[in-house]
DNA sequence: GTCTATATAGCGATAGAC
DNA sequence: GTCTATCGCTATATAGAC
């Protein structure tokens, strides 16, 4: 018996370090650029090996996004056990999805892939997991949109939806690549942009104040300061 | 010489009928999703025929990619003549890029494809056209910002980036899969999470007045209306 | 000049050696 | 129980028939 939960013991932090390392693929390269040879010499194990634990790509996909969402949970359970405003909550939240992307733990998965979506649709530990997060998201924007701290205009699933979407916006990948912020200052930017659409009024207060640099500019020439380009 | 030239004008024809279908087919799948089978079939002409007109399927994205910003820019220009202050004209732009995306004429490459990244950054025209009109944007974005309009607070660059990326965000993909708003309806509700950040005060008064079903729910009763969940 | 048939390569998945 | 070598499939790209 000890043996046995020994031997479980291993197989399950193996396929911890498995998860882990695919959490990072993913978030580097996204579903179709991680290859599963990627995947077996990032753990250090043979590729054979990574079949015994998972069926297939798109388990190890599931198992990734399900990790994420636990670790979500575990965040949310966090926050919940703090005194805030459901508004703040939601901010923790969405910087803290922030940080994770920032780190590289954010793993990317394609917007419509048909047999990838199919898997994840029948994955029920995800689905479950979803909605767990889903539900107590939904309590703190209603809650938010009750206190009037967030725009009680807007249908609560499209502020959900909102708040996934910024957990993989592009723009702080872009700016990061640009090199020109700090992580804590495209966060402070991002959680502006974002949160300024979803709460009601006053929208940039939860923004630090910015010092620019050099005098204030003249508004009579605007003087094209965004050529960066940097497609998309 | 007449002769030369209706070949040419032959080739250009179906050459446009090629980059409408990448357009398409890029829109519904993906970059990695879309086959080079599916755009030949799509077109109606043999692969071989394809590739006499495109040497890659990057050139393929690529050219699909110009064909959006010179729809883009035609836009702009329409927009540039028209009365209006900077901030309506921005609103205006994004309203278009959504409702191409509704139209499932916007098309969607990976958020970092490392060969299909360096075919774009290596394409003089698609550099070009993108910087043409990141500047008009740009111009517009200061000018917001001088009239008070757009949060003089965030780096012009940002709120550009901001913009490129509602032109592809999967909060309108999955709204419109949810099947209980109407096109014009979801423009709506992104443009005010949209802008609601981007402008500097009185967030929600460019989105038109919503009834509740109903009566006014008291706020001591959230009661969970998010479990939709719909999966990332 | 257009299509059929094929070359080539990369990747997911597996069988067999040790 | 772990690794090497390989299968089979798909998709990009091309050569040759008509």
């Amino acid at each position: 018996m000890a043996r046995v939960s020994f031997r479980e013991q291993v197989l399950r932090a193996r396929e911890d370090a498995i998860v882990s390392s695919v959490n990072r693929l993913l978030a580097q390269r996204g579903y179709d650029g991680m290859t599963i040879d990627a995947v077996a010499a990032d753990v250090g194990i043979a590729k054979a090996v990574l079949y015994k634990h998972f069926s297939s790509k798109e388990s190890l996909a599931a198992a990734a996004m399900v990790k994420v969402l636990e670790r979500a949970q575990a965040r949310l359970g966090e926050l919940a056990a703090q005194p805030a405003s459901a508004l703040e909550r939601l901010k923790a939240v969405v910087r803290w999805t922030m940080q994770e992307q920032l780190a590289g733990e954010m793993p990317a998965l394609p917007a419509q892939n048909s047999t990838l979506r199919s898997a994840l649709m029948a994955d029920q530990g995800y689905l479950g997991k979803l909605m767990e997060v889903s539900d107590r998201l939904g309590e703190w924007i209603t809650q938010a949109q009750a206190d009037g701290d967030l725009d009680a205009a807007l249908p609560p699933e499209v502020v959900l939806y909102t708040l996934y979407a910024r957990a993989c916006d592009p723009v702080l990948a872009v700016l990061k690549a640009s090199g020109g912020y700090s992580d804590e200052r495209i966060i402070e930017l991002l959680l502006a942009t974002t949160f300024g659409g979803l709460q009601a009024r006053a929208a940039v207060a939860a923004a630090p104040a910015i010092s620019r640099k050099g005098p204030t500019r003249s508004p009579g020439s605007p003087a094209r300061s965004t050529k960066a380009g940097s497609g998309r």
